[in-house]
RNA sequence: GGUCGGUUUACCGAGUGGCUAGGUAGCGGUCUGCAAAACCGUUUACGGCGGUUCGAAUCCGCCACCGACCUCCA
């Protein structure tokens, strides 16, 4: 299980040769969507990157589990006036069942993940279905002295754990700082610190996500979820932990906490956080009115949208940027990274024409080694994007005769293709269904036939009419010395 | 205000102490009845001010701007 493969991991801030803790077997955890509103584009970049790494990981040859989480366990909305918990309150707008609501965009996401080529993973863990699983965890850290009580609530005690360990390590918060930066809490707060963190939370009369526990008729504290299920599914040690640039603090920050009070030690080796998404280099937010969903995207229905983008061109997008930084959308990004994606797209049609010669003119082998080396250097995908590119030119090259590919040249430029554009990048083509495009065929052949009668009796302003009239409908046309070809616009 | 990260050519976006990123757009050329595609060539770069260095856009300092986090929101 040789590989050259490094990441970089937040928690030493360098990158790191990636050596898993039980090869041939690969563990990995991210944190997935809340699921009460509809899936937008800060879900899709930490789905397509983490979807990117395990793509190769399994490429690499790694068994890999892929532990993706669905947080259906409602908490706390501190801009809410009762308190409540966020699934609870959308479901009385919308007079549905919390579950319901879950179900509902738990669906949408699945949808969408799915538009975009994201592979499931192995195991998509609920929340709500590991209530136990949490409160024994609960217990462990109780049982280590870390964690107390009050009111039927459970807190995790940060000062006690930063005696013998590192707080804000991940995040490079300093404790002291925490504690005069922290805002003061209206109210009683029943918390020692303001950065103790709840571990479980007495449920309020009108809270209906609870369940009974050995504290209160209650719910999970935020943090507890990730790190109850990442162990129970992947081992108390376990190789990556992923997630948004967002969750570093605190979410992650405590679930290290947590982890390392319940078991003893550090259970993750190395985590992994993308970076955000801007959308004409400012932040998404629903306050701002550039708020764009999904669903939005792909229609192409939102003010701010000049069209539709396919989920490919979304992917493709994502995949120019590399995850560690943060990814500008914007029409004009969007319609570039759309036509680029077609060219490549194109590229792959040409290559399974391209006839093979005695010798080669290129250097395939060379292109591979660079393929290789800008996804091992953790996950570079624009720069491997860019040796792909470089491999369009010579596939455009070869077809129009500048240069000469030999059989087994070929046979390792259309692997290379097939690997990384299908199978690594998560790449498909998204031309138009078969049955429909079966139809278009034949009709625009048609056209095409009168066109070039006109054309053999030099009627050009005939034939120049048909072109421009297909032009109209968005079949251009290309006389080329083969022949006629056409395409959609 | 604090911590951390960023500021690259028309747009997006890599990278490096001296050597072409790439995509899109523009311009010129090849091909072509014309156009398109493809190929070849090509233009405006590294936020500002200092410092280190033979040499910095790349290292250091300060300033400006942007972003993430600092919330019992996930």
């Amino acid at each position: 299980m040789q590989n050259n493969f490094s990441i970089y991991n937040s928690l030493s801030r360098r990158k790191e040769p990636f050596e898993p803790l039980h090869p041939p077997f690969a563990g990995l955890y991210v944190c997935g969507p809340t699921v009460y509103s509809d899936a937008h584009l800060g879900h899709a970049r930490p789905a397509v990157t983490f979807d990117l790494l395990y793509r190769y990981l399994m490429h690499l040859g790694y068994n890999v589990r892929y532990v993706r989480n669905i947080t259906d366990v409602g908490h706390l909305e501190n801009d809410s006036d009762e308190g409540e918990d966020k699934i609870q309150k959308k479901a009385r707008l919308e007079h549905l069942e919390p579950m319901e609501v879950v179900q509902k965009y738990m669906n949408t996401y699945h949808r969408n993940m799915d538009q975009l080529n994201v592979l499931p993973p192995s195991i998509e863990p609920r929340a709500s279905g590991h209530i136990i699983e949490q409160q024994e965890f609960i217990k462990k850290i109780i049982e280590s002295g870390l964690a107390y009580e009050v009111n039927g609530s459970v807190y995790f005690d940060v000062l006690k754990y930063s005696q013998d360990h590192n707080y804000g390590k991940l995040s490079g918060r300093v404790l002291e700082d925490l504690q005069t930066s922290s805002r003061a809490l209206e109210g009683t707060d029943e918390k020692r610190n303001s950065f103790d963190f709840a571990l479980w939370k007495k449920a309020s009369p009108e809270h209906l996500m609870r369940w009974p526990s050995p504290w209160s008729e209650g719910f999970p504290g935020w943090h507890l979820e990730c790190s109850a299920m990442s162990i129970k599914y992947l081992g108390e040690r376990f190789d990556i932990h992923g997630g948004g640039m967002d969750l570093q603090f605190p979410h992650h920050e405590c679930e290290i906490a947590q982890s390392t009070a319940a078991l003893g030690e550090e259970s993750v080796k190395y985590w992994m956080h993308n970076n955000m998404i801007t959308i004409g280099g400012q932040k998404m937010a629903r306050s701002l009115g550039n708020f764009i969903t999904l669903d939005q995207l792909f229609s192409g229905i939102h003010p701010l949208l000049e069209q539709a983008y396919s989920p490919m061109t979304i992917r493709f997008f994502m995949l120019q940027a590399h995850y560690r930084s943060v990814a500008d959308f914007s029409n004009e990004a969007l319609k570039a990274a759309e036509k680029g994606l077609r060219r490549l797209m194109k590229a792959v049609g040409t290559l399974k024409m391209l006839k093979p010669s005695d010798s080669s003119t290129l250097d395939i082998s060379g292109l591979k080694s660079k393929c290789y080396e800008a996804i091992d250097d953790d996950l570079n995908t624009p720069v491997l994007l860019s040796c792909l590119f470089d491999g369009v030119r010579y596939i455009n090259s070869v077809n129009d005769g500048t240069e000469r590919l030999s059989e087994t040249d070929l046979t390792i430029l259309s692997e290379l293709f097939g690997t990384f554009v299908f199978g690594i990048l998560g790449l498909k083509d998204e031309e138009e269904n078969m049955e429909q495009g079966k139809l278009t065929e034949d009709l625009v052949n048609l056209v095409i036939n009168m066109r070039q009668d006109a054309k053999a009796r030099k009627e050009w302003a005939v034939s120049d009419k048909i072109r421009e009239e297909l032009a109209k409908i968005g079949i251009t046309l290309k006389d080329t010395k083969d022949g006629v070809e056409w395409e959609k616009s």
